[in-house]
DNA sequence: ATATATGCAAAGGATTTGCACGGTT
DNA sequence: AACCGTGCAAATCCTTTGCATATAT
């Protein structure tokens, strides 16, 4: 298998063989716009393709995050969540996450004056504390509408 | 003991007795300025008192997040670490931490840019959403001076 | 044939829970 | 005396690692 196509010309190679599990994995989390932990990723491709392994699933993941494919982070319920990298909105994350039942609201809303402070205080960063900013990360919880 | 300053006279309460253990936590965490984990948390105070027990630590921290004395956020690498909640930027996160060695910089420029977008965003997503921020925070990750 | 990828089981690390003891009220 | 807070040990939960097997090149 040729790997994703937007690695397919690269020099550098973070994997030898693009196999089955990688390329389930990355297409499912193409298609959803949930925000999943390994453990549900999983359970959805057992049910595709049983013999799969708990173990691939982290080993994936931890692949697609150095290829930049994919963003890892975490709400703080205790597991690390994985989300599509969109090549439009590279770099750039941004949750609204309900501190009761971890619903996770997508906004779009403020993009460009949020991406102006980011790149503000990207430049600032690097200038003051020669700090080299590879990402950020904007979060706001509280209580979506059925919990409050 | 009468319990922590700001909190004698509020009806709430969250607790029955101030305890030992309760004020040396909150106190080592009003007196530093780093975030810091229930482990190291742990190994300063069993120091100065051994005979404290990490399980203690946990569920003091719970109170105190509870309580909103403290906050409780995470960096990615698989522990929970808290800081003391000024009064002075109440509700008001951000952090810049090293994806290497983990340090964590605090920079207190761009407060003001930053506060505009989180009100702005805030009021923006309750009307849309209905949703009831109670918080944020806004990370920017990479590589410090030393790592890079 | 050889190196890579996978699955299983075990290990690791952080956090939570059950329970009996001890100190306050 | 009754109850809350604590410490210890065990239990959980998520994630990583060791190792033998299976598979692609």
């Amino acid at each position: 298998m040729p790997g994703p196509r937007k690695w397919r010309h690269r020099h550098q190679r973070y994997f030898e063989r693009w196999t089955a599990p990688r390329e389930s994995i990355l297409d499912l989390l193409s298609r959803t716009s949930k925000h999943m932990s390994a453990k549900e990723i999983y359970a959805i491709l057992y049910r595709l393709s049983p013999g799969i392994g708990l173990t691939t699933i982290y080993r994936t993941l931890d692949l697609l995050v150095k290829m930049g494919l994919i963003n890892k982070f975490t709400i703080g319920d205790g597991q690390s969540r994985y989300e599509f990298q969109h090549e439009d909105k590279k770099g750039h994350h941004h949750h609204v996450i309900c501190s009761k039942c971890g619903k996770i609201i997508d906004y779009s809303d403020f993009l460009e004056d949020e991406l102006e402070l980011v790149h503000k205080t990207e430049k600032h960063l690097s200038q003051k504390y020669n700090f080299k900013v590879l990402g950020h990360n904007i979060e706001f919880y509280g209580l979506c509408e059925k919990c409050q």
